[in-house]
DNA sequence: AACGTCCACAACCGCAAACAG
DNA sequence: CCTGTTTGCGGTTGTGGACGT
C-alpha cells in the first residue's frame, strides 16, 4: 500500500550506524567525493540505502561539522532567522557554519521552541515578537506581508516586491516617463500597476536567502517582469555591511521591525530612501 | 537495584523540486 | 516538452541515556 520504499529493505541495515560503517562511508567519500548516493552503498560496500548514507555524511561525518555547544550568538541568530524564515531549517543552517539543518531543527524543537512557547505565555518573545500557539505553523500564516519577493526561475532570487500603498494609486501622468516604462516596475498584461520590484544585493547574501520563498509572489501568466529587460541585478541598492544590517533590513521589508534596531544597524536611512512604511 | 518517565538526538519517511535523458 | 531519476527538505519516529520514584 502507498508508495514503494526508496530502497529495498531486504539486506539493508537500519538504525544507528556502527563505527565501522562510518569509517567505510568516510573513506569512500574522501576518495570518490559526494553524490551518486543511490549507487554509493553498493560501490562502497555498505548495507545501507543511499538516503541513509547521504544523511549520515551530511549530518554527522562531514569534517567541517561543529557539534553541540551552540553559542548564545548562534542561538540568537537561529531565533532571528526562524522569525524571518519559519521552519526553513536548511536555510537557517546555511547561515551557521558547521551546523546542520537536522541539528538546528532538533535544537529548536527541544530547546528554543519550548522557550519561545514559554515566552508566549508572557505575551511576547524577543524584540516584542509575539510567539503564539500557532508558532509551529508555517510562517506564511503568521506573518502578514506588505511586501513580497518575486521568485524567478532561478533558485536564488533577489527581488523584493513593494506593492502600492493601499488607497494610494500611483498616477503615471505625474511623470514624464510612464510608470510602466520604469525598469523594475511590475505590471499585469493589461497594464495595471502591481508594484515596484527592487533588487537587493547584499554582497553574496541575497535577501531571498533570508526571506521565505513561500512569501514570494509566483510569476503567473498575469504578471510579467519588466525589469528583466534591464538585465539581471541592479547595482543601485548594494549594501555591503554586517549580517545584522541585512537582518534588520529584511525585518523592515517584512514590515516587522523596530525603529531602534534599524537605527542601531544603520539601516534607517536606507529604509527612508526606499520609502518603506 | 528495579522500574518508569522524560528528553535529546539520530535516523527514517514521504514529498516535491531539480535534474538528466 | 515529457518522463523517469536523483537529491534535498521538513516532519516524525525510534532509541538510548539521564533522572526520579
Amino acid at each position: 500500500m502507498g508508495r514503494s520504499p526508496c530502497c529495498s529493505k531486504e539486506g539493508v541495515n537500519r538504525g544507528a550506524w556502527s563505527a565501522e560503517e562510518d569509517e567505510i562511508l568516510s573513506n569512500y567519500i574522501k576518495t570518490n567525493g559526494e553524490g551518486k548516493w543511490r549507487d554509493l552503498p553498493r560501490r562502497a560496500g555498505l548495507r545501507r540505502c543511499g538516503k541513509s548514507c547521504r544523511l549520515r555524511w551530511l549530518n554527522y561525518l562531514r569534517p567541517d561539522i561543529k557539534r553541540g555547544n551552540i553559542s548564545s550568538e548562534e542561538e540568537d541568530l537561529i531565533i532571528r532567522l526562524h522569525k524571518l524564515l519559519g521552519n526553513r531549517w536548511s536555510l537557517i543552517a546555511g547561515r551557521l557554519p558547521g551546523r546542520t539543518d537536522n541539528e538546528i531543527k532538533n535544537y529548536w524543537n527541544t530547546c528554543l521552541g519550548k522557550r519561545m512557547k514559554g515566552q508566549s505565555s508572557s505575551k511576547t518573545g524577543r524584540k516584542g515578537v509575539i510567539y503564539g500557539s500557532e508558532e509551529k505553523k508555517h510562517s506564511t500564516e503568521t506573518l502578514h506581508e506588505p511586501h513580497k519577493v518575486i521568485q524567478t526561475n532561478a533558485t536564488r532570487c533577489n527581488k523584493v516586491l513593494l506593492p502600492p500603498q493601499q488607497g494610494e494609486p500611483i498616477k503615471e501622468k505625474d511623470t514624464d516617463v510612464g510608470l510602466l516604462e520604469i525598469p523594475s516596475v511590475l505590471a499585469s498584461q493589461d497594464g495595471q500597476y502591481l508594484g515596484f520590484l527592487m533588487d537587493f544585493d547584499f554582497g553574496g547574501l541575497l535577501v531571498s536567502d533570508v526571506l521565505d520563498s513561500s512569501y514570494m509572489l509566483p510569476l503567473g501568466d498575469e504578471i510579467h517582469e519588466k525589469s528583466h529587460a534591464n538585465g539581471g541585478d541592479c547595482d543601485g541598492n548594494s549594501f555591503s555591511s554586517s549580517f545584522d544590517h541585512h537582518l534588520a533590513l529584511n525585518e523592515a521589508v517584512l514590515g516587522d521591525w523596530s525603529e531602534s534596531n534599524l537605527v542601531q544597524n544603520g539601516v534607517a536611512p536606507e529604509i527612508e530612501r526606499l520609502g518603506l512604511p
